[in-house]
DNA sequence: AGAATTACCTAACGACCGCTAGACAAACTC
DNA sequence: GAGTTTGTCTAGCGGTCGTTAGGTAATTCT
């Protein structure tokens, strides 16, 4: 039968990608494990030999979306070589990972209003080192007079990274205010915010 | 004993109160109905006698925080002169009401992933006209060359609204990554921001 | 004073929840 | 080829959920 025979359980991943879907779409509350079962098409105590527990399984598909970021992130840094275009990288890197699926968004958003804590355990994990890598450039920035001199950079990063968040999550919801063009032109006007908040008017070019 | 003797339904506002703090708390789905009826001192079926079913008591708890909206802003654009202090002004009271109780940030983040049409439809009833006397204000500091020349009026004020919902739903998350000083220095760069992204730098004064 | 209304109660129903126990088949191991 | 491991299944347990039915005081209306 078409049972078990794939290639060292890959069983393990279908779950996580359709709990991911689910939980971000109805929230973990609303979302049962009979349900995410059958997305995968199998049972659902099936689904629990795999993960011990539903809560469980919500730390997973967690971990799994925050862990991208650890290699990705300073991998992207080395690579840029002006401090523009690093901070620049990052922040299109970033729109693009939630660009490219929505859902990342809303499900970060849920697991913040729902376990603030967790949240905060994983970023301090994955993120917080490059974060404040990000923060030494702004600063460094500042002293060169390229940035608003009043900004505080810490302070300025949290709120773009939970900007993009947000216009990603509840970007429909956002668009439906708009006339047209909807997504293009909130696409656009998040970047430019973003930057005239933080660079200075170039002086001539 | 102290049962019904109230001045005519006070109890329902009780369980607006009651639901509006849980549902922003744990969600709508992790609340029971038998919760609110505890936090209100009463059994679950008297609930139920004030409102036909917890989705219903949930759209009134919507309803009630948007309403407010309806009334204030408009009162506020007109008690404003300048079109700077008209600007200023309604983004002071936005983030009062949301400083003053996060847990609403936190209820209509909720609520906008939960059910987005939901929230669109009521954004449209009680908020769009209003929105769009700012934008028309924005308009015109363009044309004055007061305001960012490229910046998208409609677009912009979404994107700042998401950005102080999320900012004070999430305060407690983006402060753990600050140092210190967390809440007073995130508060003045969302101002800080918001103004940077919007106004062209001051000739001068 | 009697009737109607209001606001609460207890009891309980059916549905669904997360999870466990235990059986069974296919696949690997030796 | 026997034994072990892996991955699925069915059956079902204890608990919670939203909601209904029906009863009962206190208040208000006539």
């Amino acid at each position: 039968m078409a049972t078990s025979s794939r290639p060292r359980s890959d069983a393990r991943q279908r779950i996580l990608d359709a709990a991911t879907q689910l939980f971000a779409d109805q929230g973990y509350d609303a979302t049962s494990v009979n349900a995410i079962a059958e997305a995968v098409g199998i049972r659902a105590p099936s689904l629990l030999y795999h993960f011990p527990s539903k809560d469980q399984l919500r730390d997973a598909v967690l971990e799994a979306l925050l862990a991208r970021w650890k290699d990705r992130i300073p991998q992207l840094l080395l690579a840029a070589t002006t401090g523009r275009s690093r901070f620049e990288g990052v922040v299109g890197e970033v729109v693009a990972f939630f660009d490219a699926e929505p859902r990342r968004a809303r499900l970060i958003l849920r697991e913040s209003l729902d376990r603030p804590e967790a949240v905060q355990g994983l970023i301090a994990e994955h993120l917080a080192p490059w974060m404040s890598l990000l923060t030494e450039y702004i600063e460094l920035g500042k002293t060169e007079g390229r940035i608003h001199p009043d900004l505080d950079p810490a302070a300025y990063v949290s709120e773009v990274i939970l900007l993009i968040i947000g216009h990603f999550a509840l970007g429909g919801i956002a668009s439906a205010a708009l006339s047209a063009d909807l997504k293009a032109r909130r696409d656009a006007e998040l970047l430019r915010l973003c930057n005239a908040a933080l660079y200075l008017p170039r002086p001539e070019h």
